[in-house]
DNA sequence: GTCTATAGCGCGATAGAC
DNA sequence: GTCTATCGCGCTATAGAC
């Protein structure tokens, strides 16, 4: 944890500009100041901008997926899963000085500008988040601790939606005051 | 309507790239080639590239709420209300040949690069939006042909929130057909 | 109101020394 | 693995002719 190499760093501060830019703002030229180092020599770690996003879509992939099982795991209650789950993207908002949206949610809205190969790790990095979350709903049902009608995988879309969204206006107004009354809404719509 | 005057031609290519592509990658250049037009005769028109935004979302935030006015003042069925309000953000989706995202929830997510007036008038946007659609769901509850807890702007700003997010999201993969399972949902979820 | 021409900068990317 | 130096391009924006 907490490596410092040099790649690290490049990755750790492309994520921070992209999750509070957008990747069309974030350059080269913002990197090498963050990490103190030329411009030239992100290109050795990073050859190509599409490169470096691609490995940020990976490494967040892992992450956070990797977050969601660990809660899977860890809990019992399907409702502590949720609020888990939900606590990850409050955490996004929060973590740093300023708001931040989910990687993934930015790089979505800016969709066309990414080459194929980030297109296709981004749809698989929303498809296994919705799954998990299917799952969790699908749990807490059988439990009987949730109820809701019709498809788990159709109410994860809708809070998956809703969370993205979320993260993307309430630095708008409102920050994570806002989001935690948009959380407290998505408990109540699978409460038992 | 459909002035063709090359003022609003310009308005009408800058919105489509921005709701593609993002306004980070909508450019001059783009714009000249989609107006016919040269680049300098485009900052005749607006001085710089913050003028020609905060213009959009002048334009765009009267337009929508315009709209949403006079769903709200034509039906008396606030379930209809909900339905037509919804409609039309699968109406921006599908307009044109490719999906397209709201324009206020992209520049929201390109927010940090954006000047202070713009950002007020983006809030403006959101709240209002919000308004109206609390109203709505206000007057179905008192109706009794919505059911929900709890204070109708918070529930307003989920759904607000999920449909912004879906716009974004429903582009990487599912597109309208995606869409539409989630507003189904968002029915339901107000549904006496 | 639109044009040509251009200034001045930041961008992604490469070559080659160390 | 990092550096200096540089290329070539696209960008926003301006000056001035028509």
């Amino acid at each position: 944890m907490s490596e410092s190499d040099t790649l690290t760093l490049i990755l750790d501060a492309a994520q921070d500009l992209i999750q509070r830019l957008g990747a069309n703002a974030m350059s080269y030229q913002h990197l090498s100041e963050a990490v103190d180092i030329r411009k030239a020599s992100i290109h050795y770690h990073f050859p190509t901008k599409q490169d470096l996003i691609e490995a940020l879509i990976d490494r967040y992939h892992a992450y956070f997926i990797g977050l969601v099982d660990r809660i899977i795991a860890e809990e019992s209650d399907p409702v502590r899963m949720l609020d888990r789950y939900m606590g990850l993207f409050e955490a996004t908002l929060r973590e740093g000085k300023h708001d931040k949206a989910c990687l993934c949610g930015m790089l979505g809205a800016e969709l066309a500008s990414l080459g194929e190969d980030a297109v296709r790790n981004l749809r698989r990095f929303f498809k296994e988040s919705q799954d998990r979350l299917a799952a969790i709903l699908k749990l807490g049902r059988d439990a009987q601790v949730f109820r809701f009608d019709g498809d788990p995988a159709a109410v994860a879309g809708l809070i998956f939606a809703a969370l993205e969204g979320a993260l993307l206006l309430v630095r708008a107004d409102g920050g994570v005051k806002r989001f935690r009354i948009l959380a407290d809404e998505l408990r109540r719509l699978v409460a038992a």
